[in-house]
DNA sequence: TATTGTTATACTCTATAACTATA
DNA sequence: TATAGTTATAGAGTATAACAATA
């Protein structure tokens, strides 16, 4: 709701390195539970991810899909939009987006000409492969400052949390804004 | 980019409680790592808390403003805009807000009449004692499924993460549309 | 002339609804 | 008549730029 990559009045976390932060703490109650770090925390992850597939010129949401379409390929475009929670006004967009960069294919349904089934290209398969590349480098950059005994700790309490939760494994709330990646160091 | 509380492609993590979850993880390959759960879980928790304060009739935005007049009372507009990393006019449509909520109050500065000395009412005061007790609320929920032993793990587990990563401590980046709180359970 | 707060404008993004084609 | 995909329209939200008051 604030700006684009800066620090937000929600919360109160720090902007990320590639913004020009305010470096000093506000002044006055900062909230300091874990509830609050595991949003500043996840909001950074989230952006600096951005940024990272950004280079390879797609949004997070575009991931989502690529992911999507490879471990169902076929599927239709209603399919994608009723998983995924969206309209499907806004399917017809996203894969407009993929298919002009060569990554996705619209192929006409032989059974039900209405439906168009989503395939990934050549293309597509490799520019995932790199997608993977990069959430390993993210997800090693984020855990820099942890050993690997903290880092699998960690892994198990958030997956205790997001058991307890009930988030559904591989599915993302909200993105919002995110879509466009900061210029920042890309 | 996608709706405003289903899934999101971009992680492709579990919708909140409230919204109609696709309760199926998608087939294929899910992400997996810790960076992943932390953007899912991140996300999550905002969307709560961001219920929760909606039911105070206060956005995320406005939290985050309470609280740094609340630590440094009859500053101005436009150094909390710069604290921020606002856009000044952003602060006027936010602080009309919490000024019709009755919560703020604008005052000439009498040294610089251009300024307008910004500070809390005594009802601005009591709603930020509420926020305080929502956010413990919100907090506990949240790591319902951990016993403090394993709450003070992850406390110290992310506060090694967030400065290593160098977040300002109380500041939260990006809460992009997070400030129309659902309807959901409010 | 520079600065604070404000207002007006333009832009981006998304959902809703209307439309075409298939069934 | 119902459904898949598409296009057109409208609404919400934000930043940019112009403006008035004060310094």
């Amino acid at each position: 709701m604030i700006s684009s990559r800066q620090p937000d009045p929600t919360t109160g976390s720090p902007a990320p390195p590639h913004a020009a932060p305010p470096s000093a703490p506000p002044p006055g109650p900062t909230p300091r539970g874990a509830a609050f770090l595991l949003a500043q925390i996840g909001a950074h992850a989230a952006g600096r991810f951005a940024e990272r597939v950004g280079e390879l010129g797609l949004t997070p949401a575009d991931v989502g899909l690529l992911r999507m379409i490879a471990g169902q390929p076929g599927r239709s475009q209603r399919s994608l939009a009723q998983d995924l929670g969206v309209v499907p006004s806004r399917i017809v967009a996203l894969i407009d987006g993929l298919e002009g960069k060569g990554l996705v294919e619209r192929r006409r349904s032989a059974e039900d000409r209405r439906n168009h089934e989503l395939h990934l290209t050549d293309e597509g398969r490799r520019t995932l492969g790199a997608v993977s590349g990069a959430a390993a480098a993210h997800e090693d950059a984020l855990l820099a400052g942890l050993d690997p005994a903290q880092r699998a700790q960690l892994l198990e309490l958030l997956e205790r949390v997001a058991a307890e939760q009930e988030l559904t494994p591989g599915v993302h709330p909200g993105y919002r804004t995110l879509n466009k990646p900061p210029r920042g160091r890309g």
